[in-house]
DNA sequence: AGTGCAGTTGACTTT
DNA sequence: TAAAGTCAACTGCAC
């Protein structure tokens, strides 16, 4: 029998049964839809990209098939969320719209506006519930590490209800890229989403690849089979994070008394869970760090250069290490995290770009894309926050370090087969280049060592400037890490083995030593 | 066998 | 989650 009225469960990046604590707490209480939009006009976005969607479809269908068997399969529709309700509404009275808080872009964020305005005109109840460390509401950071916590470590939703049939309802198919607007980007290697997948990659990090995370996560070489590998199922909720937290918590307990190492790379991977609920806290604070610098000390510096973002994205810099990184990450839709900070550090130090075009980029290539993690990471790694460290990464120091033997650049760039093993860093130094390379591979831009020290002097320039620090100071207080401990935490005070010289400024206090480093007060 | 010295290593500071 | 610069201890070697 079709019911009355209906509680739609709206799937955003939550594409899971386990864990959702919207979705339990309808079924507990009625009839459910369960829905899915595909919006073509947020595909038309220049963030997003068909890997994502690609990976999201799969999801779909396997969200799809386990609701099946909870007695009622997901319903898709494509087209604008608020027209959806409409149709739908008219269909059968909508009692309550139920779905998980989203920190997405400034797209996603303006369509919930109009969700949230329909609903009020339509006297439909919206109930938002938290999936993650994301904290609503707060205008600053104090408490927010305490709140994180007491979310991450309560318990996870109850098993979900069997679900009443909605009879002689059509499902929906689930769309194509061509449905979207959407054509093939060239990722071959990409990820396949869905929560099946999902759980076999939690399952087999915690089972083993874990082993050598802290050592291994550094190359791209080792990265890529040692890292958990699960930020695009986090990113879209094949897995809820709280999941994957207590997973890894409970491996912990087990395993207290067993390797060092695994237990340090365990704590290293908890460690990062913390830091993904960071980042997205300050996008969900403050939303225009999508568009704008967080220290305004850094507007109007740098510039928009198409012939140097083309050559950045394609993967043509002339430096081989970062050619091979960006070539990786276009055909895989990932690459490691180090790796990301040098790709963004190259585009704006080196090649002193504005962030937000190289950004975008980044974002279509990233089939983990996550608007809360991306944009503060962006920004931190332009040097645009004024509350971090600027790290202007080598590109070619990066690559005798994480690739000494130079088989990933040869693996990715294989133009440069004939330069000579021991050149392969540095091609411009062969002799041969010349006639051996010229219409093959590209000349370098800019010198990098020259490029890096101008930059250093202009960041460092503005840093000095007047009024930065009370700046800094401010963006401190809403943004800055309170953390005083996990991957920055004071290592045993070792006493020095060289005589410290008497005129010896003091060691800088643990927080200094943190990522997120106190500004100074201002003398 | 101790001394002088150039080059290397590692801790720490600065940018 | 950086890299370059500085300083002093350390190392290996010649004498």
């Amino acid at each position: 029998m079709k019911p009355k009225s209906i509680q739609i469960v709206w799937f955003k990046r939550d594409l899971r049964i386990t864990d959702h604590i919207a979705l339990t707490a309808a079924a507990s209480t009625g009839a459910v839809l369960p829905l899915y939009v595909a919006e073509p006009d947020y595909w038309a976005g220049s963030d997003t990209s068909s890997r994502q969607w690609s990976f999201i479809r799969e999801s779909l269908m396997d969200l799809r098939s386990a609701l099946a068997g909870r007695g009622q399969p997901l319903v898709v529709r494509v087209g604008d969320v608020v027209t959806t309700l409409s149709e739908l509404h008219r269909q059968i009275k909508i009692d309550r719209l139920w779905s998980h808080e989203e920190t997405g872009n400034r797209w996603t964020f303006e369509r919930d506006i109009r969700v949230a305005g329909w609903c009020r005109q339509h006297s439909v109840r919206w109930t938002e519930l938290t999936q993650n460390g994301v904290i609503r509401g707060l205008s600053d950071r104090d408490g927010w590490a305490r709140k994180r916590g007491q979310f991450m470590t309560a318990s996870m939703a109850p098993a979900l209800p069997p679900m009443q049939p909605l009879e002689r309802f059509d499902i929906g198919p689930i769309p194509h890229l061509h449905d979207l607007g959407l054509s093939s980007d060239c990722c071959p290697f990409r990820q396949i989403g869905g929560l099946v997948k999902g759980r076999e990659r939690l399952k087999s990090f915690l089972d083993s690849r874990d082993a050598n995370y802290r050592s291994e996560i550094s190359s791209p070489i080792t990265a890529e089979t040692t890292c958990s590998r699960l930020s695009p199922h986090l990113a879209f909720g094949t897995l809820s994070i709280r999941e994957v937290a207590q997973a890894t918590d409970q491996e912990l307990k087990k395993n207290s008394g067993v390797p060092r190492a695994r237990r340090q790379s365990l704590l290293s991977f908890s460690s990062r869970l913390h830091w993904h609920c960071h980042f997205m806290q300050k996008l969900e604070n403050q939303p225009e760090l999508e568009f704008i610098n967080m220290h305004p000390a850094y507007n109007e510096l740098r510039v928009d250069d198409a012939k140097r973002l083309e050559a950045w994205c394609r993967g043509e810099t002339g430096w081989p290490f970062v050619d091979a990184c960006m070539r990786m990450l276009r055909a895989t839709g990932w690459i490691n995290f180090r790796m990301r900070a040098m790709l963004m550090a190259v585009a704006s130090y080196h090649l002193w770009m504005n962030w937000r075009q190289p950004g975008e980029h980044l974002a279509r290539m990233f089939t983990d894309y996550e608007p809360g993690i991306h944009w503060p990471q962006i920004q931190m790694q332009s040097g645009t926050t004024g509350i971090n460290l600027p790290r202007i990464y080598n590109p070619v120091k990066q690559g005798y370090d994480q690739d000494p033997s130079g088989s990933f650049i040869r693996r990715w760039v294989p133009e440069l087969s004939v330069v000579p093993d021991a050149l392969v860093h540095e091609p411009w130094t062969w002799e041969e280049a010349d006639q051996r390379l010229d219409d093959r591979y590209p000349r370098v831009l800019v010198d990098y060592k020259e490029a890096a020290k101008r930059a250093r002097q202009i960041i460092w320039s503005v840093r000095k400037s007047e009024s930065y620090q009370a700046n800094a100071k401010k963006i401190y207080e809403r943004h800055g890490s309170r953390k005083k401990t996990g991957l920055f935490r004071a290592k045993n005070p070792r006493p020095r083995q060289t005589v410290r010289r008497a005129d010896a400024p003091q060691q800088l206090t643990l927080f200094e030593c943190a990522a997120e480093m106190r500004p100074k007060p201002i003398n």
